[in-house]
This record gives C-alpha cells, structure tokens and sequence, in this order.
DNA sequence: CACTCTTGGTTCAAGTTTGAAACAAACCTA
DNA sequence: TAGGTTTGTTTCAAACTTGAACCAAGAGTG
C-alpha cells in the first residue's frame, strides 16, 4: 500500500495544530505556574474534582475525565495531597477504589486562582475567535475525541454512559 | 474588574480542545515510540532538520521551529546524537552558535518510519474531517500561534522574516 | 579600547512522565 | 469454591522537562 501523504492544505493544518498545542499549553503551563504553583493538569484535576457533587471521585474516574493515566495521576494527586488541596479517602464498598477529595484549602487555592486562569484562555484563545469559530473547534475536538474514546471502550453496548454535566473551566 | 468567564459554548469548546489535543498527542507519542523509538517531539526535530537545505539547522533556529526551549532542545539532540541520528557542528563565523545536522542514518529512519506516522496522522485527524474543517482547523490555529509569537517578537520593524516554506510532515 | 548588554548554548537539580510490573480485591465459571 | 481473569491502584527505574544559573562570544557605545 502507497502512502497517502498529506496534501499541502493538511499539511499547513497540521503544522498549525502542532504549533498552536504547543504554544497554549506552554502559555497556561506558565500562567498557572507563576499564579497557582502548579501546571495546568494539576489545576485541571482540581477543578475536576469541584465540579463533582462531593467534590470527590475516583482515581479511575478522574483519570478518564483528564484523559491522562492512572499512573501519572497517582503520581500527581500524591503532589497535591503533599500541598494539601487533595485528601485521599477509600472506598468502603469497594476496597480496591480509592478517591480524590478536594480539601477546602484546594477549593480555595482554586477559586482565588480560576479568573486569572479564564482569563488567560480567553486572551489566549477566545478573544481572537468568531462565534462560528468557536462553534468549529469545538465540532472538530469533540469529533476527534469521539473517535479516540470509541476505539478504547468496551466496545458495543455498555452500561447506560453515565454522563454529567459540569460548569466551570478546567 | 469582574471575571468574564466563559460561556457554556466556549466551555465546551475549551473542554473538548483539551481532550482532543491531550489524546492526540498521546497517540501520536505512542505510535512513534512504537515504531521509531522516540516520542512525537523527537520525530519532529529530525522531520523538521530534513526540510532544510542542508539538513541542518542552528540549535536556536530549531528551537524556534519546533516551538520548544532551548535547553529542552539541548537534551533531545543529545539523545538524539547518542542514537546516531544526528550529529553536531559549530558554526564557524559565529563561534557561540552550532549546528544540528541530520546524519545519514538519521534520515533512514525518518524514511522508514514518515509513512506509519503520516498514516496515524491521517487516521486521527483528516480521514474524518471535510475540507471545510480542515480549513477551519488551519484558520484558527495559524491565528493563534500568530499571535502568540507577535508577543515575543523583537516587535516593530524587523529583519526581513525569512520563512521557508517545507514539505512532509512533521 | 574598556564596559555593558545581548545572544547562543549548556548545565544542573528538582520535578514530572512513561510503561512495565506488582498487588490486592472483585468477578466469573465450571 | 478453587482457579483464572479482570479491575483499581500503586511502585519503580529510566527517560524527559523545567527554569534558573552560568559561560562564552558577538555587538553597541562612549
């Protein structure tokens, strides 16, 4: 089979996407760095945590939802913890689980941090756009996230996905 | 000066372009280590050094493109030389500056292992986005990263920007 | 020329990420 | 219920990233 190189179009889109990636998480990285301490999937796994009813979740769960590993995750939530934002607690009924709590500092350290960190994505990202642009990114993210996600989970039918809504900017 | 934050539309798309690019990375990492034994960053300076005339490029001049810090960039291209891949010269009328220079063999790999790449790149992204989105894609990317680069441009007048247009896929 | 500033690059320690391996607790299933 | 598989999480070493500090070589200036 031939390769099916990218056509220039593709190509200059895909250089962008690279570059623009990397530029934006570079550009939060620091903000939240200098304001809140911590790299931005630290805050994100904070403000993961506050959307949530108990402000609690499971470490698997909270995995999914910031689309990092387990692994990784452990590694951080055990920062956070040394920090003292996020406690740890087990699961009684199953004694495998453990969560993630956000502590009351944590909530603190998040609300006092959060509109900087809007604020910066805005100047960052959604100033510059359209409203149909930004119809248009999130139609192409979510798409390709579809996809990703599709190919991992269990395949046909499934338990009834449940699904939560959320507020706030992670 | 109260937060503007963001509108549920700008929340998803905020949401969704982090999970996507989170995602898409780590595809994309994956496959290359796979194949070609390095992460994305890595190919990218290789693919990137093999647009060049020469096939070389200043250590300062490839951070630039690759988007990445200099002192990051100093560890790949140890790494990279260690493998082989590349190799380093110093420059001769700027005894501060030095070349990274893709070997030989760097380049074999690279052909080896551009077609998988392009193929995942493909099966990711473009294969399941029309024309339209790619443009859309392009549009607001090329848009912010031109915008984040204007900050830490020199500023106002400046050299005659020498940008080089390139082929494949980095 | 001496002085200062800027530029190109590396170094180093501390922090983070990766991926495979290890564990233990649930879950089958014959 | 024993035996095997899956699931939830952590651990560990190796690899990578960060950012500040450093060093040397060019540039600009009086």
């Amino acid at each position: 089979m031939t390769t099916r190189w990218l056509t220039p179009k593709e190509q200059r889109a895909w250089r962008a996407y690279i570059a623009a990636t990397f530029l934006v998480e570079d550009a939060i990285d620091r903000q939240l760095q200098q304001d809140a301490g911590m790299p931005h999937l630290y805050y994100s796994i904070l403000a993961n945590l506050s959307e949530t009813p108990e402000r609690r979740l499971r470490m698997t769960d909270l995995a999914e939802r910031t689309k990092i590993t387990r692994s990784r995750l452990t590694y951080a939530v055990g920062r956070l913890e040394k920090d003292g934002l996020i406690r740890r607690e087990n699961c009684r009924w199953d004694k495998r689980s453990s969560f993630a709590v956000l502590t009351e500092e944590g909530m603190e350290v998040l609300e006092r941090t959060a509109p900087g960190h809007v604020e910066n994505v805005r100047s960052l990202l959604f100033d510059h756009l359209t409203e149909e642009q930004v119809e248009q990114l999130e139609e192409i993210c979510t798409g390709i996230v579809q996809r990703l996600q599709e190919d991992e989970r269990p395949t046909p039918d499934e338990v009834p996905w449940r699904r939560r809504s959320s507020p706030s900017c992670s």
